[in-house]
DNA sequence: GTCTATATAGTGATAGAC
DNA sequence: GTCTATCACTATATAGAC
């Protein structure tokens, strides 16, 4: 999928990779479709539980968000994933409920940190999430096929405003970063 | 494309849908790839044209810039050419190129109407352009798969916001907006 | 559960006639 | 320029033997 597409996936050549015969493939998943269901709902699963070590763990959790949309390893397989959404109907549903699931625990874990005084005036928690989302995913994006023009300058805007909210919220540091 | 993506377009549909034979597709365009490109390019200029004229005619021209992102007819391609940049050389490349034209031309004829001390502390022009392209962007692919958790507020903070810095900007308006 | 075999249908690209 | 015909593949999915 990473390599070649979504297109390129086929039940001889998922096979011929684990060595049994493409029949075993149907018996197994069924359609490509459902196959296709199998690896997506994994995966989610594996982010939502990272997801929530990360930002229950990290000291700067609106910085570990950031850092972990931007991680360029996911952006291949989501863009599969939107294309494959974009024409077939039990994709996109299962896609949008992971993406609904994503964001709710997002403002679970971020919600009340976020909502007593420090944000801008006019900015909600959950406007944050959407846009800090949307920055990041986009500007990986960008750069998986190779624009980065002005990107240095908005990604250090962006880091700047993050660390300063995680920082009004730590207590008890005893270190003072220099990042 | 748009109905069934990338990999359902072959040189035997295209030709029954130009009422032509596929041998005279191939003789056209040679190979599908550089059929793609040729779709990309036109589709570029004419886009790159688009955004020049609404920019310069618009006496809001950051709300009229994104509009323009945000509109949904756009997403479906935008993914499907990604998908295909994802493991296609030739389009990655030109994919990039037209992003990068695509971003100069907006500050070119948007920068100087930013740079004069409207702008928040410590955010540059580029780096609106590139934060409000991301914010469109996204915003749009999600909402094609069917998410739209916290959009209303997001939308409502952003077009305000560049209301707001259009407005610093007008000069002889006759009329008093309500939007 | 796992196999072989097969029905059915598509594909890109080109050769060579006109 | 445009056609027909074709090479050499690819594919999904299932039937039925073991």
């Amino acid at each position: 999928m990473l390599e070649e597409g979504y297109a390129a996936v086929s039940s001889r050549r998922i096979a011929r990779g684990a060595e049994v015969t493409p029949a075993l493939v149907h018996y197994y998943f069924g359609t490509l479709d459902e196959l296709f269901l199998a690896v997506l709902r994994r995966r989610a699963d594996q982010q939502l539980e990272r997801q929530e070590r990360l930002l229950e763990s990290s000291p700067r959790p609106l910085h570990a968000l950031w850092q972990m949309i931007s991680d360029p390893a996911r952006t291949g397989l989501v863009i599969e994933f939107m294309s494959l959404a974009n024409h077939r109907k039990s994709i996109r549903g299962e896609l949008a409920d992971h993406a609904e699931r994503f964001r709710r625990s997002q403002l679970e874990l971020l919600g009340q940190r976020l909502d007593d005084g420090d944000l801008p005036q006019g900015v909600d928690p959950m406007s944050l999430l959407v846009l800090v989302n949307a920055a990041a995913t986009t500007l990986v994006l960008e750069r998986s096929i190779g624009v980065d023009l002005g990107h240095r300058d908005a990604v250090a805007l962006v880091e700047r405003e993050l660390d300063r909210l995680d920082d009004a919220h730590r207590v008890g540091a005893m270190a003072v970063d220099t990042a």
